[in-house]
This record gives C-alpha cells, sequence and structure tokens, in this order.
DNA sequence: CTGAAAGCGCTTACAG
DNA sequence: CTGAAAGCGCTTACAG
C-alpha cells in the first residue's frame, strides 16, 4: 500500500478545486467566490460573471460540508425508520425524502431492524450533525432529553411521547378502529377476534386497544387476541390459530394492519373453507397498495400518508427555525374504506 | 427576528461540546482527545480515562463533518433510488443502509420521480461529498464521466452502463424471461402477449426484448406488446387492452413485473371472466411479497435482493478503497419461481 | 461592492 | 506517549 502511494501511474489528480482556486483563476478574492454562490449575497454583476466562468471551468462545487462546519447548519435531516415501517409504507420515505428536498434539505436514513437500535443511531445522528430529526420509532425520555440537550428537533411520526413530550404527527388509530368495530357491530357481528402487531410497537397496541375499547362500550368484553407481527404469515397463521382457540371462526377478525388481514383472508379461504366477507368479516389498517386487489378488497382504514409527510416536514422545519418552540402534536383521522372483506350495512355512517 | 436574537429569556446554551472542552476540562491538549477518539491511535491508558470522563461529563461527540473536511472522507455514501423502485422493492434501501451502517457507513437517501432529475441530484450528492454512489437509474456516458472526474466511483443497481463502462450489480432479466418463455412453451402455449413497463426503464427493456428474443427463437413472432408503468393498475388495464387487441385473451400474457401480473389476473378474473390459469397464464418477475398471496401465487422470476445488495456494498466499498481498480459487473441469476398462475408442465426443467 | 483575516472542529505530521 | 501548530474549505464580520 506504501508503494502504491508513491507511484504515479494512472494516479489522477483526484484533488477537488476550491473557491481559493476559482478565486486565483477569477483574479479575484477567495471571499468573492464564497458571496457569489451564497445566495442574496452582494457582489456585482461583473463579479458575477467572471467567478462562475472560472468556477465552470475548473468544475468547482461549493463544499456543503465545509459549509454546514461554519454554518452550524448541515443541511441533513436525520431519518429514522424501521425494516417494517418501509417494508408497508415504502410512500413514506419517498415522499418525506422529496418533500426535504425540494426545501433544499438532504436526508440522512437510518433503518432499524429491532426499536432497541435507537441509542446508537441517535449517536450517529447527532456526530452527523443532523439540523433535525425524524422517528418512526419511538424515544423515551431520556433520548428526548437528551436530543433537547443537543438542540436538535425531533419530530416523532405516528408516535407519541408520554405526556406530549415530543412534537407529533399521527394517524388516529384508536378513531380508525373504532370506526371499524363500530360498522361492524351496527351491521350484526356479535363475536370478533384480533390478530395484533409486535408488542414494540406502539401503533398496534393503539390499534388493538382502540378497537378492544369500542367492542366494550357495545358490551362486547370476550375477545380472543392472538399475536402477530405485521407480516402477511402471521396472519395468516394468526387465523388458524383463532380456529384453533374458538374451535371455529368468529364474526368478525380485526387484524391491525392490512398486511396481515390478507394473510388472515388467505388462510380462511384457503385452509379453513371459510369464505370471506359470507363466513367472516376481516378488516385491516393502514390502506395499502395490496388492499385494492381484487382478491382482497379490504375494508380498512387508509392513513393520509401524502397529508402526514407534509405535516412532518412543516413542523421540523418550523422547530429548526425556532428551537423554543412549543411542541405539537398533529392527529390525523383515517379515512375508511367500506371494502369487501366485511359485510357492514349498506348505509352505515362513517 | 432581529430583536427576538437579543432576548436572553428562555435562551438555553445551544453550544456543542468541543475537543477543546474536553482537553480543558481534563487538562491534556486538544490533539490527545482526538487521539482518544481515533480507533487505534497512540494514547495511554491513564490518558484515555481521563479523557473519556471528561468527555462524558459534558455530553462531548466527534464532530462527524469536521472529520471528513480533513479526511476528505466523509463516510457517507449516496443512494439514487427511483420512487418505482423503492415502492415495488423496499427491501432494498433497507438491506442497502443496513449493510453501510455495518460498515460504519452512512447513507445519504435520494429518491427520483423520475429518471431525468438525476442531474441536479448528482451534484448534490457532490456538494455533499459523499464517498461513493449506489444508483438505480440510469447514468449516461456524460454523468459517468463527470463522476470519475470527480474521483467518485459508482455501481450501478440492476442498470447496465454502455460498452461496460461502469460497475454494475443486476439480476439477469433476460435470462429470468427466457425462463419463463421455455416454461411456457414447453407447457404448449402459442399466443402470447406482453405487458411492458415504462419506456425508461431499462429494467423494462431488457425484460421485453428477452421475452421477446426467446419467443422468436422458438418461431413466436407475432406477440401483442401493451405498454404498463409497472403499477396494479396499468397491469389491470394492460389485460382489458389485450383483450381488445385480439379479441380474446391470448394463451399467456408475460408482466414485465408481478405488480402488473397481478393487475392482469384481477382483470382477467373480475372483468374478463376467465380463469388463471386455465384460461389464460400470466407470469411476472421481481418475487415481491404479494406474489406469494394464495390469491396469485405467481409463476415469476425473484430477484436475489440480498445477495445483489451485499454485492454492491462490497463492490463499492471495493471502489472506495481502491479508486483506479477497473470495472466489474455481477450479474446475478434470478430464482424461478414456479407458483400456480400459469400452467407449466410437471417436470419442467429450471 | 470587495478583500484580508479569523475561525468552524477536527486530524496529522513533527518534535520532544 | 504527548503537545504545538498547520491546515481541511468554507462563511462572515470588519474595514476600505
Amino acid at each position: 500500500m506504501t508503494r502504491d502511494n508513491r507511484q504515479q501511474v494512472g494516479k489522477r489528480d483526484t484533488r477537488r478545486a476550491t473557491s481559493y482556486d476559482v478565486a486565483r483563476l477569477a483574479g479575484v478574492s477567495q471571499s468573492a467566490v464564497s458571496r457569489v454562490f451564497k445566495t442574496g449575497a452582494s457582489a456585482s454583476q461583473k463579479m458575477r460573471e467572471r467567478v462562475l466562468a472560472a468556477a465552470n471551468e475548473i468544475g468547482y462545487r461549493p463544499n456543503a460540508i465545509a459549509r454546514g462546519l461554519i454554518t452550524k447548519r448541515s443541511n441533513m435531516i436525520g431519518v429514522v425508520i424501521s425494516r417494517m415501517t418501509n417494508l408497508y409504507y415504502p410512500e413514506l420515505l419517498v415522499q418525506l425524502t422529496q418533500s426535504f428536498s425540494d426545501r433544499g434539505i438532504r436526508v440522512l436514513l437510518f433503518t432499524l431492524e429491532h426499536e432497541s437500535e435507537i441509542d446508537v443511531v441517535l449517536e450517529h445522528t447527532l456526530q452527523y450533525q443532523v439540523d433535525g430529526i425524524v422517528t418512526a420509532a419511538i424515544l423515551d425520555s431520556a433520548q428526548l432529553d437528551m436530543l433537547d440537550a443537543a438542540g436538535i428537533p425531533v419530530v416523532l411520526y405516528n408516535r407519541q411521547a408520554k405526556d406530549a413530550q415530543a412534537a407529533a404527527v399521527c394517524c388516529d388509530q384508536e378513531e380508525g378502529e373504532a370506526w371499524l368495530v363500530s360498522r361492524l357491530i351496527e351491521a350484526g357481528h356479535q363475536r370478533f377476534a384480533i390478530i395484533s402487531g409486535p408488542e414494540d410497537s406502539t401503533v398496534s397496541t393503539q390499534r388493538t386497544s382502540g378497537a378492544l375499547r369500542r367492542l366494550s362500550e357495545f358490551g362486547v368484553n370476550e375477545v380472543t387476541v392472538v399475536a402477530g407481527d405485521y407480516s402477511h404469515e402471521s396472519g395468516f397463521r394468526g387465523a388458524l390459530e383463532i380456529q384453533e382457540l374458538l374451535g371455529a371462526l368468529p364474526d368478525a377478525v380485526i387484524a391491525a394492519n392490512d398486511a396481515m388481514a390478507i394473510g388472515c383472508i388467505d388462510a380462511a379461504r384457503e385452509v379453513l373453507g371459510a369464505q370471506v366477507p359470507e363466513a367472516v368479516s376481516v378488516v385491516g389498517f393502514d390502506g395499502i397498495g395490496a388492499a385494492e386487489y381484487a382478491a382482497y378488497q379490504l375494508t380498512t382504514v387508509r392513513q393520509p400518508v401524502a397529508r402526514m409527510t407534509h405535516a412532518t416536514v412543516d413542523m421540523l422545519l418550523q422547530r429548526i427555525e425556532n428551537p423554543e418552540i412549543g411542541h405539537e402534536q398533529r392527529i390525523f383521522q383515517g379515512t375508511p374504506v367500506r371494502g369487501r372483506s366485511a359485510r357492514l350495512t349498506e348505509d352505515g355512517g362513517t
């Protein structure tokens, strides 16, 4: 390796052009070059032209890293997202990135296999001097305090901190489940089962408890709950488990997300020989693309992802501009999708 | 705003601790602090402890941006991915990010609505001093030259440059289609139609031409090709368009991806009243999750995403270490999935 | 409008 | 092993 460094063969000049190089070529000061590349800075037309010509000639590009060091604004934000979230919500990351990009902000991406890895990831975001963080993983008080001490604004996506200790953008999971349950009850369903999501998912917890609460309001207190992990396969297994536990399928199965609802339908049809929705109603949550496939046409609640991502971007940028601003929570109502996987009464309200 | 800056109320000290702060507290030089945080640098046990204690006390975190400025290694790589790719391949981005993260590299994410936006995105990656780029968008010779001149290694994901002008990791689209066509022909299918992907997708072009070539080798030269855009809906419309053009469904429909194959199946069953695969065989490509749903069980070719992402990461890091290395292409064979959406002969070879 | 100079927070030869 | 010093590529008061 040491020897390699000495040889000149094939070694092109890899040094990047700097503002000094441009200044020398244009016969102006380095500060002048800097000003030309800063929007809104004072520079004469003549200066501008000379500098731009020189910059163009040697392929100069301002070093955003060096700029960030001195302005203390990296113009990068960290996005922390779990594998699951991107799997079932690929639109989210794309829209978030596009939205930030439109505002001149870059996205430094961090994916989590498990939410427990969050501490080390947070450490990395800070080392890279992000201006803010969007996280689709829950942060505990200590973590929120740490970010607050570091002066980094955070927006939680589909998570809520205890005591509203953080800015958050959410879909109203409980209200969505309440809608689903109300429609099912209204249509005469009496026996219910639930396939929940992973234990460490607050979204799943909210959905499940939202459904249970509304069921209880209707006097339904005996509900079989089996555990899934958001995957299609776990929905499939969930249906079989319910059948096993009850000796038969209930009137309705409430899955904590669409993927599991589809898995549940597959198991009902293929293994248990039960028609959906004739023999059993199945409802999901999310409004993913597959929910609209002709074979499923899920009864579900769609999250307004576009509105939620815009709210997230707005909120984070606002907090970056003004770090002292108080916390805000924006809770978006989901869009009911009547679908065909559940027997609902024709004129059931929304 | 000017007035706001003056007021001290509620203004906490947002200045981050630097290596100088740590040095002062620990009573050592700033260089010593730097060494303690650099793995493999010389520092006595005593020094190490004092520095770490001081750093911990004031919450010091090395500034990765400043480090990058001087080492000329940002430890960030740029990932350029189209909306479509993330939509149908959410696993890709997650695995890529995880894999880079395991090697201490951060991912700066850039999403493309259209592949034409690539120029400005490339400009941004360079301004942020990424050490390398993974792109799932095609680059032309000028763009490759520009990156080469800037000394930034690139690996193309599922794209190939003209004359193998760039490092690339691909799934063998043509060979995959050849397998599908061979099995269909072998099972007696005679009339074929194709639903292609978007025009600007080289993957779609390769798949379509791969299928056409193999069909032609079998003497099938009259093939109806309709245009889709990779979406489920366009597959649905594609099926209707084929029916309209031919007056009937062909023996087999070859869709350029799984999502369109599923859309095609939905249209065949729901609108055209045709059983799949009894009345019409439908094949896809990709091996997405929904391809395995009981209602579809697609006959398709699965891309070995995990192996491809690993190859991508390995190749890019290798090129970062040694920029003078020659180009390499790694072409991965897809995994045939026999499924149930096409009538194949029992013992059809692979 | 323009330039000289200081400084952002680090790393890295170079001496000791 | 440790410290003083230079420098990475910028921005930004401060004079002129």
